[in-house]
DNA sequence: TTGAAAGCGCTAACAT
DNA sequence: ATGTTAGCGCTTTCAA
């Protein structure tokens, strides 16, 4: 494998102007830039990442530290279609995508990124009350993104949602539509973002006189399997909700198949609205009431906000948040004025 | 942020003493190492992983390969179902995985991460005949894995499904059931896995002595608006297929929204059958029949082929085939029997 | 069992 | 405009 020096030695030159020539430096002649070059081109030679990151300390790489809920995210078409902003941006500005799984020790793999210079900054996924990862990275004043809020005052970047808002809104839509006892579907009841969009959802029930029962509220994995074992929970309920707001599409689609199985007709029997507009919610039978939160567009500004930080170094933290919208299809029963409440 | 040489110093020992406990050598006393953990741990280190690699030539990580066609990629739960089996290998055997999108020049990105020495091996995500990515791999004699089989006989290993004899069997079913005119929806026609499905399902026309006709066979982009698209496109023509066999379920989603628009009535006046299984393939109404291909299992194979290369220095190539099977839901129309078929 | 020294391939002062 | 030199942090002979 062709090294600088061999290059230098084809061209007739020294290492450092084959190294300027690959920085394309102002201060060599074109007809020195033609030589090295060519002989660049005859050895085939391509840089050395490690000697080059040695001495410059930066990688080219923005790493994501996939929680050790992992399987979760992956096979969840919102993260795919977060991945797929943070890489789009990543690739317009050179940059790779490392992305590192955490068995369960997640400050020791920030640390072995970070600190081992696999990355040049981080992407978080989610966050819960005392995450101690969120304040390593802090402390360390590493290039940091969240995708969330911090529970607690950490100063770190962040681009999120209005969830409590749009859990609200989501709320306030069923409740309209005349439900007065609406379930709560969500994912680990500990995570930042089942913590906002519950409140949001509580507020709203609130506000309309009617009191948050803890009953209604299930949480689960989050995991069609999880949605399904929760809806099971809820309508096993003496006093079974009429509607329910799930935290996730994913969690929706589990509790319309535990629905469907025992026979309730939607929306006129059960109402459903879901969270993150996946492509897929369209396609649902009935097609799924949900919360756009343009989770492409979180992975945009997340990596934009990230490879800003560590190209210009910027260390004070900048945070942004993405409106929702509730788009109303089919699930909820909007569109079926037929139906039949109590 | 501490050296190899600030621990050496603290711990009064030497740098090289200092690394070999890092590597656990056996050739040191119990007593230093005490000593010297001790320091690592008092000064927080964290080896360089720009530093270890310029010496080591590794890089513990894997790449895998992006197609320009990414987008897609992303988006489809098939990828990202195959993502989790690669990723769970990889954490496993503690290597990171590092997401490479090329642009346009792939070749110049497997140089970068390859010869660049990004990553101790690659994952390929997609092949067609004459590809000049998979040539380049085998020449540099990199570690690679394909997913899918070489169209060209190039000497690289590959986890494939059996993707001939599965759209073969898929295709014999709907024929059993009665049909004459089968569609054929598909994605990109110049990829391998697409001309290795077109195949099985012309030879299983043929054998019932049905005649091919290419109108039948529409390959579209490998996104729920491409199968949407197509179906359009064969439901326009003069004698429109009976039943169609999607090469992947979400353009058999699509193709499904597009036969609802238009009122037919699935499995009954038009019969469906998808490629990959994904879980929402359940949900679907009617609920997909599919062909199953493991995509984790296809995802923790690669992987492990992959690994076992870097990690052993093997150079031969190695292949695995992953049987399908058909899962048979209620879009087929195998579980309807009360249909009308001419 | 441990230390000294060389060198991995590159960049970046500093010199010229 | 180009060359010389030092050094990034680590591993690995070679010596002791």
């Amino acid at each position: 494998m062709a090294t600088i020096k061999d290059v230098a030695r084809l061209a007739q030159v020294s290492p450092s102007t084959v190294s300027r020539v690959l920085a394309n430096s102002s201060r060599i002649s074109e007809e020195t830039k033609r030589r090295v070059r060519e002989a660049l081109h005859q050895l085939d030679y391509h840089p050395n990442a490690f000697a080059r990151g040695l001495v410059t300390n930066t990688t080219g790489a923005i790493g994501i530290l996939i929680p050790p809920s992992m399987n979760e995210f992956f096979v969840n078409p919102f993260f795919a279609e977060w991945m797929s902003g943070v890489s789009e941006v990543a690739r317009e500005h050179g940059f790779d995508t490392v992305l590192s799984t955490s068995a369960r020790d997640e400050e020791e793999v920030v640390d072995r990124m970070v600190r081992g210079r696999r990355v040049d900054g981080i992407l978080l996924l989610e966050t819960r009350p005392g995450d101690r990862v969120l304040r390593l990275v802090a402390e360390r004043q590493f290039p940091a993104v969240l995708l969330g809020r911090p529970a607690d005052p950490v100063p770190i970047s962040y681009v999120n949602n209005d969830n409590v808002e749009a859990a609200y809104r989501a709320t306030q839509h069923l409740i309209r539509l005349g439900h007065r006892r609406i379930g709560f579907l969500g994912g680990a009841s500990e995570l930042v973002v089942t913590i906002d969009r519950v409140n949001g959802y509580r507020s709203a029930l609130v506000e309309a006189d009617i009191a948050p029962d803890p009953r209604m509220e299930v949480s689960s994995f989050f995991l069609e399997q999880g949605g399904y074992l929760g809806m099971m929970r809820l309508l096993a309920m003496p006093e079974r909700p009429t509607a329910v707001l799930a935290s996730d599409d994913i969690l929706a689609f589990g509790g319309m198949r535990a629905a469907a199985e025992l026979g309730f007709r939607m929306p006129e029997e059960l109402a459903i609205v879901g969270f993150n507009d996946i492509r897929l919610a369209e396609l649902a039978n009935p097609s799924l009431t949900s919360v756009r939160v343009h989770m492409h567009r979180l992975g945009v500004r997340a990596a934009e906000l990230l490879i800003e930080q560590i190209e210009t170094g910027r260390t004070h933290t900048k945070s942004e948040i993405i409106e929702t919208e509730l788009i109303v299809r089919n699930s909820c029963g909007a569109n079926t004025p037929s139906q039949n409440l109590v």
